[in-house]
RNA sequence: GGCUAGGUAGCUCAGCUGGUUAGAGCGUGGCACUCAUAAUGCCGAGGUCGUGGGUUCGAGUCCCACCCUAGCCA
C-alpha cells in the first residue's frame, strides 16, 4: 500500500539558539520521514521558523535591529544546525510570510462566519511608559501566596502557586521597572468548546497514548474555555483584517505555519493541496511535538482545522523532555547544550543513534547521559556493528576483492530478513529504542557468527581459501541487513557503506536480495570512536563566567582563576543585587544532605533561613557568631530539604573548599555591602 | 497548590491482566582469541524493584500516605 504522509516537527521559536532538547524532536521526526521513504512511502516533511510573538519584539529591540532582521537571521541559524544534524526537510518556511498570512485570514475568515468567534473585553496589565499591554510573563511581584518576592505574573516559583498578574502584590512591569495599570480591552475568542464532542471523538480514534489522553482528559473535565486569539498593538505579527490594533496570537499562527510551508512547497514541485489539506482519508498528517505544547496540537490546533473546514491531523506524535546528565538543562550547570556547540565538537550520527536508542513513543522524559552517550557510541556503533564489516572486509579483499556467488549460511540470513518487518513495525510505531535493541542483538549474533566460523584460522590454510571468502562474505551480507535497517538513523553512513559494497542502500526492500558476486569498494571505517576529552567538553563550563544573581544558591560556580572577567556591567546593574552583612545566630547540619548546612541568619531586622552547600569546610560550630555577606534579594528557593531565603557568599578556585567572605569588626547585621 | 507522567543492578532501560531463584545492553572481574578502530567470544559478580504502611496464600506489579524528578494549569 503507498501512502501520501505529511510530517512536521515543532516550529524553532526565533528567540533562540536550537538545543539538545530541539534536537530529539528533529531526529525523532527525520528518523521517522526516512524510514517511510525507504519503504517506499511518499512522505513530505515541512517546517518553519516561529517567528510571530511579544518575546521577538522585544529582543528585537533591544538589540537594535527590526524584527524582521532578527528572524531571518535565527532561521538562518536554526537551518544550518539542522542540516547539519542531517535532519533533511523538504522545505523550511517562516510563519512570517505571505502564505502564512493568507491562510490564517483564511481560517480566521471561516471560523468567523462558522460563529466560532466572539469578542469580549479583558482587563490586563497595562505599561504607561512602555505604552504596550503586558503578557502574564512581563509582569512580576511578590506572590500573594506564599509572599516570596520578584514572581512572575503567572505563577509563583517558590510555592508553586498560580495566579493572574492581578493577584501579585506591588506588581511592576519587567519591561519599565513602573507599576502597571489595569485597563480594559475587546478581543478576540474561538469558542473552542463547541468542539468538545468532536475532539472526543478525534481523541479516541487516534493513537494518542494513554499518557497523552490522560492528560487532556484534564481539559474536558474542567471544561472546555474560549481561547484568546488576539493580542493588541504593538505586536509584532499579522495584524486583524476586521479588528484594527489588534493582533493574531502567536499560538493562532504558528501552526498555521504547517499549511504555508507545505503550501510554498506545493507551488514548487505542483503538489495537490486538497488531498493534503481537506481530506483525512488521501493522505496521513503528524505532527512531533514535545509534552509542553500537546494541548495547543491535541486540542485548539484539530478544532480549528475542523471548524475551518480543513482536515484533522492523523496523529500528534508526543516525546518527553530531554535531561542531561539526570538534570534539566541548565546553563549554570553547562549543561544547556546548544545544537551548535555539539556539533563544534561532535559529530551528527552518534547524537542521532543515541537519542534513536533512547527514544520510545511515550512521553518519558530521556536523559542524555554523557558517560552512557560515549560507552554506546563507542561499544554498540563502533565495537559491534561497524566492526563486522571491518573485520570481514580484510578476508573479501585478500580472497580478491569480490564477494562469494553464494552465502553459507542462507538460514541464518534469512533471520536477519525475517527481523526486518519486526523492526520495521517498531520504527512505524516510533518505538526507536526497541528497534535498535533488535538490531544490536542482530549485530550480536553476527559477531558470533564469524567467531565461529574463525575465519583468521581457516586462511593459515591456502586450501580453506574459499570457506574463507565464503564466512567473509556471510559477515558482509549479515552487515548490510542491519545497515538497511539502520539507514533511517545514519543516512551519512548509509551512503558510505553503499560506496563500500558498491550498490547505494535506496530501500528496505533491499535486504531481499542479498549481495553476492560483485566487487567490493576499499573498506574505509564507516566510524570512528569518540574521544572522551571531546564529550566532556560539551558540558565545560561557558568561558564567560555568569552573573552572580544567576550563580546557584551557596554553590559558587568554580572557574580557571586566569579566566578574564568579560561581559562588563553598569552600576545599575550591580545595584540590583543586594548584599547585606549578616550574623550566624545558628547553624546545623542538614539531615539526609552530604553538602548543605541550614543557617540561621540575623539580618538586622528579619530573621533568614539559608542552606548552605558548605559543609565540606566548616564545621557548624565555627559559623556561630561570625559576620557573613549575603545576597539578601535572591528570589526564594524551595530545596528538597526547605526553602533557602538568600545565598551566603563565598570564595572558590579550582581545587577543593570554599572560604566564606565576612565583615571587618564594626560592621552590624543589616547593613548593606555597596 | 491541583493534575499528568516517571523513580527497577555503577550507567541506560525491559518487566503484559499480581504467581516459581527480578531480565537485557553497557561498564566491571576472570578466561579465550588475535580477523577487526584494545575490537570479538565464553564465564562470573552486582538489585531489601524511591520511602513507609496496607490488601492478598503470594506484590516491582493493586490501594493509601509521603519524598524526589519532569511537564501542564488556556
Amino acid at each position: 500500500m503507498h501512502r501520501k504522509i505529511l510530517v512536521t516537527h515543532a516550529l524553532p521559536y526565533a528567540n533562540g539558539s536550537l538545543h539538545l532538547g530541539h534536537v530529539i524532536e528533529a531526529v525523532q521526526t527525520d528518523v521517522w520521514v526516512r524510514f517511510q521513504r525507504l519503504r517506499g512511502h511518499d512522505c513530505l516533511f515541512v517546517c518553519a521558523e516561529d517567528s510571530h510573538g511579544t518575546p521577538i519584539m522585544i529582543r528585537a529591540q533591544q538589540q537594535g535591529q527590526s524584527a524582521e532582521q532578527l528572524i531571518a537571521a535565527m532561521a538562518a541559524e536554526h537551518q544550518r544546525d539542522y542540516h547539519d544534524l542531517l535532519v533533511a526537510h523538504d522545505h523550511f518556511h517562516s510563519t512570517h510570510s505571505e502564505e502564512n498570512r493568507r491562510y490564517t485570514f483564511e481560517l480566521y475568515a471561516r471560523l468567523r462566519d462558522a460563529g466560532y468567534i466572539s469578542r469580549r473585553a479583558v482587563r490586563q496589565a497595562y505599561d504607561e511608559q512602555a505604552q504596550m499591554f503586558l503578557p502574564d510573563r512581563y509582569v512580576r511581584g511578590i506572590c500573594p501566596v506564599c509572599k516570596s518576592a520578584d514572581q512572575y505574573g503567572d505563577s509563583c516559583e517558590v510555592c508553586g502557586a498560580t495566579y493572574t498578574p492581578a493577584d501579585l502584590i506591588d506588581a511592576v512591569s519587567t519591561l519599565s521597572g513602573t507599576a502597571p495599570v489595569w485597563r480594559e480591552s475587546e478581543h478576540l475568542f474561538f469558542k473552542l468548546g463547541a468542539f468538545e464532542p468532536m475532539l472526543r471523538g478525534w481523541l479516541a480514534a487516534g493513537e494518542q497514548g494513554s499518557a497523552v489522553r490522560a492528560k487532556l482528559d484534564e481539559w474536558f473535565a474542567a471544561g472546555l474555555q474560549d481561547w484568546d486569539i488576539s493580542r493588541d498593538a504593538p505586536y509584532f505579527g499579522f495584524e486583524v483584517p476586521d479588528a484594527p490594533g489588534k493582533y493574531f496570537y502567536v499560538w493562532f499562527d504558528a501552526p498555521i505555519g504547517y499549511i504555508a510551508s507545505f503550501e510554498a512547497l506545493r507551488a514548487q514541485r505542483g503538489l495537490d493541496f486538497d488531498s493534503y489539506w481537506k481530506s483525512e482519508t488521501q493522505s496521513e498528517l503528524y505532527h512531533f511535538i514535545g509534552k509542553d505544547i500537546s494541548y495547543f496540537h491535541n486540542l485548539f490546533w484539530p478544532a480549528v482545522l475542523h471548524g475551518a473546514g480543513y482536515r484533522r491531523p492523523t496523529g500528534v506524535n508526543v516525546h518527553g523532555f530531554l535531561t542531561v546528565n539526570g538534570q534539566k538543562m541548565s546553563k549554570s550547570r553547562g549543561t544547556f547544550v546548544t545544537a551548535r556547540r555539539y556539533l563544534d565538537h561532535l559529530p551528527a550520527e552518534p547524537l542521532r543513534y543515541y537519542f534513536a536508542a533512547k527514544l520510545t513513543s511515550g512521553i518519558e522524559d530521556i536523559d542524555m547521559n554523557l558517560d552512557d552517550f560515549l560507552a554506546r557510541t563507542n561499544s554498540d556503533l563502533v565495537g559491534k556493528f561497524v566492526n563486522i564489516a571491518s573485520r570481514c572486509a580484510g578476508f573479501i579483499e585478500r580472497g580478491g576483492g569480490r564477494l562469494d556467488t553464494q552465502l553459507p549460511d542462507p538460514a541464518l540470513y534469512a533471520e536477519f530478513v525475517a527481523a526486518g518487518e519486526r523492526i520495521a513495525g517498531l520504527y512505524e510505531q516510533r518505538e526507536y529504542g526497541a528497534a535498535i535493541r533488535e538490531i544490536m542483538a542482530l549485530a550480536d549474533r553476527a559477531n558470533r557468527y564469524v567467531d565461529l566460523h574463525k575465519p583468521w584460522a581457516l586462511a593459515k590454510d591456502p586450501a580453506q581459501a574459499p570457506r574463507v571468502l565464503a564466512v567473509a562474505t556471510q559477515g558482509i551480507n549479515l552487515f548490510r541487513a542491519l545497515m538497511i535497517y539502520l539507514t533511517p538513523v545514519l543516512p551519512r553512513m548509509s551512503g558510505a557503506a553503499g560506496r563500500f559494497l558498491g550498490k547505494p542502500i535506496t530501500a528496505w526492500s533491499d535486504v531481499a536480495t542479498p549481495l553476492l558476486g560483485v566487487p567490493l569498494g576499499a573498506y574505509e571505517p564507516l566510524a570512528t570512536r569518540l574521544d572522551p576529552a571531546l564529550v566532556g567538553r560539551l558540558i565545560e563550563a561557558p568561558p564567560a563566567p555568569a552573573a552572580p544573581a544567576a550563580a546557584p544558591l551557596a554553590a559558587p560556580v568554580s572557574r580557571p582563576a586566569t579566566a578574564p572577567a568579560s561581559n562588563t556591567i553598569g552600576i545599575d546593574d550591580f545595584s540590583r543585587i543586594e548584599l547585606r552583612v549578616a550574623r550566624v545566630i545558628a547553624a546545623e547540619r542538614v539531615e539526609g544532605s552530604d553538602k548543605l548546612l541550614r543557617l540561621s541568619l540575623d539580618l538586622g531586622a528579619e530573621p533568614r533561613q539559608v542552606l548552605s552547600g558548605i559543609r565540606a569546610s566548616y564545621a557548624p560550630e565555627q559559623l556561630v557568631g561570625r559576620l557573613v555577606i549575603v545576597v539578601a534579594n535572591l528570589a526564594p528557593r524551595k530545596m528538597r530539604f526547605g526553602v533557602s531565603a538568600g545565598m551566603v557568599l563565598c570564595a572558590s578556585g579550582e581545587g577543593d573548599g570554599v572560604f566564606l567572605l565576612g565583615a571587618d569588626s564594626g560592621a552590624l547585621p543589616g547593613m548593606k555591602v555597596t
